[in-house]
DNA sequence: AATAATTTCAACCGCGTTATT
DNA sequence: CAATAACGCGGTTGAAATTAT
């Protein structure tokens, strides 16, 4: 009953490619295309199994791929990432251009682990230190003082098939104190409470061009405010960034940065997890959604937290 | 120069998740 | 609904390269 072997690895090659396969493997992608892995070896006459084809694929023979000579910049990205996500290799990849998640975790286990320890914060701003000495007093954990108590944000990987269209701006609530409505006005659907889903290319006005009055935010401060509008709607945004649908769009800096950011939070939540919970949602708000349906166990999750990484200062 | 120890990184493996039948 | 296929991820391994003795 239990799961086939993904091939038979009787006769196959193993270890170490041959320049010849390398040759084989990338002419057969390059005519038929990725995917359909299991069967590729064996049309392209290929003795590997497809999983083989499909990692030799991916990690070395992609033409948009960067081997090496890895920047400052990109060093200095990949330790934030690692604080805010842990091990999550292949997202932190996903926002390092050429860069594959093997080769980032590699990395990070030969060099960058240790520097990191080495130097928890040096590379800080003196405001962002300041900023993440409240947010660790906020979220402080009852452990030993060492830098790696950030809190980390794990979502759960899931393959992304379709998306669900984000409430516009319009059509947000942002937690109130009585957690008693949402509306809907500029809704298409008949119940606000669904879920558009739409197909992956489905293009959707961003929030950030709309106006920017009707949200009913339950925080005084401006700062926090403004950090949370531009992580909560760039955690909605990287919903369909994931499906790379919005790779390279043409947004200010400053959101980029936040979406950046705050994408990480759930670029890979699954939206068919996000579509049931939304369907079941009672009298819980919006924000209660995506935040539910973001993060795993107890984990809960502190917009705030990721305000250090919205300045623009912070991302190369 | 020889050998041991350490580092690097491509490749493998097992497992979780979604898709398909 | 269950079983299976397919995909993708993160952890681990081990050969090759490099450095230390």
């Amino acid at each position: 009953m239990g799961r086939s072997p993904c091939c038979s690895k009787e006769g196959l090659n193993r270890g170490a490619w041959t320049a010849l396969e390398d040759k084989i493997l990338t002419s057969y992608i390059k005519v038929h295309g990725e995917g359909k892995w299991r069967n590729l070896p064996k049309r392209a006459g290929l003795k590997r199994c497809g999983k083989s084809c499909r990692l030799r694929w991916l990690n070395y023979l992609r033409p948009d791929i960067k081997r090496g000579n890895i920047s400052h910049d990109e060093e200095e990205l990949i330790i934030r990432l690692h604080k805010l996500l842990g091990n999550r290799w292949s997202l932190i990849a996903g926002r390092l251009p050429g860069r594959t998640d093997n080769e980032i975790k590699n990395y990070w286990n030969t060099t960058l682990g240790k520097k990191a320890k080495a130097q928890p914060l040096s590379s800080q701003s003196k405001s962002n230190k300041l900023k993440k000495q409240a947010i660790d007093s906020d979220t402080a954990e009852p452990s030993d003082s060492t830098a790696d108590k950030v809190q980390v944000i794990r979502t759960r990987a899931t393959r992304c098939t379709k998306a669900l269209v984000p409430l516009t701006h319009s059509q947000l609530v942002l937690p109130t104190d009585d957690h008693d409505q949402i509306y809907n006005r500029n809704s298409t659907s008949t119940d606000p409470l669904q879920p558009q889903v739409v197909q992956q290319n489905y293009l959707v006005d961003h929030p950030h061009n709309q106006d920017s009055n009707n949200s009913n935010l339950g925080y005084g401060d401006e700062e926090a405010q403004e950090n949370m509008h531009g992580a909560f709607y760039s955690a909605d945004f990287l919903n369909l960034s994931c499906c790379n649908e919005f790779e390279g769009s043409n947004f200010d800096e400053k959101m980029e940065s936040a979406t950046a950011a705050a994408g990480y939070i759930n670029s890979n939540i699954s939206i068919d997890q996000d579509q049931s919970q939304l369907q079941n949602l009672n009298e819980t708000t919006t924000m209660d959604c995506w935040t539910t349906a973001c993060l795993e166990d107890n984990a809960t999750i502190n917009f705030e937290s990721l305000a250090f990484l919205l300045d623009p200062e912070e991302w190369p």
